[in-house]
DNA sequence: CCCGGGAGG
DNA sequence: CCCTCCCGG
């Protein structure tokens, strides 16, 4: 089953059950910086039914380890987030629909308080794709969390440049005291980005930390053997976009540090997804 | 045998004798104008075999009655060739290869003088393709006439592109005083047209006489059978290019009429060809 | 969820 | 020689 029909509008759910799985470690959080903002973005392809349950485990491991304030995630099923819910306590999770496949937006309740929600619908996606956003309170600043998955395939650029349109207008206009951070599954080819454009106030992540090589490629068939690829290639599928909130001048918050996560194979041979992980930090400039 | 292999190199050469069909119709020349040019484009779809003989006497059919000066052929075969070389004797055939299925030229003996002629290779066509030129003499005028069958298929837009350019550079490097046409089946989409953008110089003939919508399609699986296409699908393949010879500030000949030609079925219920032809006329300004 | 090629409507 | 889908590398 780890077949994805890109064309379905509506998949099966896949019937697994992830919580008769063991548990694989337990929460021991990290030293917390009061105005340190952590971010994982990470499409962990629920699709892939395979190892689903080990490699659920993975992730929460991380979540552990790295305490993040934000999780950003994709490629979300039913039975992944009763788990994630069961386990991740410390952890508010919004999801972002609620059959097939769908994102989610953890918030760690210590360090982000929720202010309001929303879906924003893609009027013309073929695959169920939205725009989750959450309205966060953070160490008392306004800030505006946004994940999707665009729509999949190089075939489908048109609609993925109109997804990508959607997130643009709303970072741009958010209030000038708000930060903005959107983290997905973009899908996007760098041509699509260049024919769309981004606002001058809101910046590529890994471009605005230096084009760092060892975080680039987010999709690697080379390097990631989860769909057993029999042929090899690479791309920048997820990113993160980041408008500052301006205060006297000066944004309150800014890009600090990127890394890939996820690169460890766990016991069954395979990774947590056929996607890397993006973690990522901001701090006050 | 009606099915083309776009991506075959060189393709099967068809054992076909069309000599041995029966004679259609006799010679009987129309009036002519010595000022006005009249020209076909016409793409004969050589390589479906069906009902051949009978299509090929339908052409030349057209080439008694309308006894145009030049007439710009693609998807010719050997045998297409043989036959139209021992009926159309007062027209000079010239050849744009000799293997598989290729492009020619006919010239009106009484009317085109054959000056030059050569083949302008594509360096990277996967299908054979060239540009072929007839330096001729009208009517004491210099012309040039080139035809062509661009990279067929809409994946091949790349190379289908860079064939356009080369002629795009032909038309507009020719000296001042030389009349350029160029008639093919392009196989351009618009936004392929767009990007490559023709010289100011030259014309698409189509649009220059009014984008008329009842000489638009001259690639329609709703009007014609031939492929007995289970879809229905139209487009505007063939062109017509023209750039005028300017005399004292004034062109010399520009476009004056343009009509589709082969719309009549035969009597085995299938056309001369899958494509239409077009028919045009130049006058002096 | 890469790419190209082939089948079917 | 249209399109979409499916498949294998």
């Amino acid at each position: 089953t780890k077949k994805k029909n890109w064309e379905e509008e509506k998949p099966a759910e896949p019937s697994v059950d992830l919580t008769k799985d063991s548990p694989a470690s337990s929460g021991k959080p990290s030293e917390e910086d009061d105005c340190k903002l952590s971010v994982i973005s990470w499409n962990v392809d629920g699709l892939d039914t395979d190892n689903l349950g080990e490699r659920a485990r993975g992730l929460f491991s991380f979540l552990v380890l790295y305490t993040p304030d934000v999780v950003l995630l994709q490629e979300l099923i039913p039975p992944y987030v009763h788990y994630l819910k069961k386990r991740a306590v410390s952890y508010l999770l919004i999801e972002g629909g609620e059959e097939g496949y769908f994102t989610g937006i953890m918030l760690k309740r210590s360090r982000v308080k929720l202010v309001e929600s929303q879906i924003v619908t893609y009027p013309t996606t073929r695959m169920m794709r939205n725009l989750l956003v959450a309205q966060v309170d953070f160490n008392g600043q306004k800030l505006w969390l946004m994940t999707s998955h665009f729509e999949s395939c190089k075939a489908h650029s048109a609609e993925r440049m109109k997804q990508l349109r959607v997130v643009k207008q709303r970072m741009k206009g958010a209030p000038y005291d708000v930060t903005v951070l959107f983290g997905g599954d973009t899908n996007l080819r760098d041509y699509e980005l260049t024919k769309v454009g981004l606002p001058a106030s809101v910046c590529d992540v890994w471009e605005r930390l230096g084009k760092q090589e060892h975080c680039r490629w987010t999709w690697d068939t080379k390097a990631n053997n989860n769909n057993n690829a029999p042929y090899v290639s690479r791309c920048r599928f997820d990113r993160v976009f980041f408008r500052p909130a301006i205060k006297d001048g000066v944004p309150r918050l800014a890009p600090d540090h990127m890394a890939l996560v996820g690169l460890e194979k766990l016991d069954c041979g395979r990774f947590i997804s056929d996607h890397w992980g993006i973690y990522c930090s901001f701090s006050a400039g």
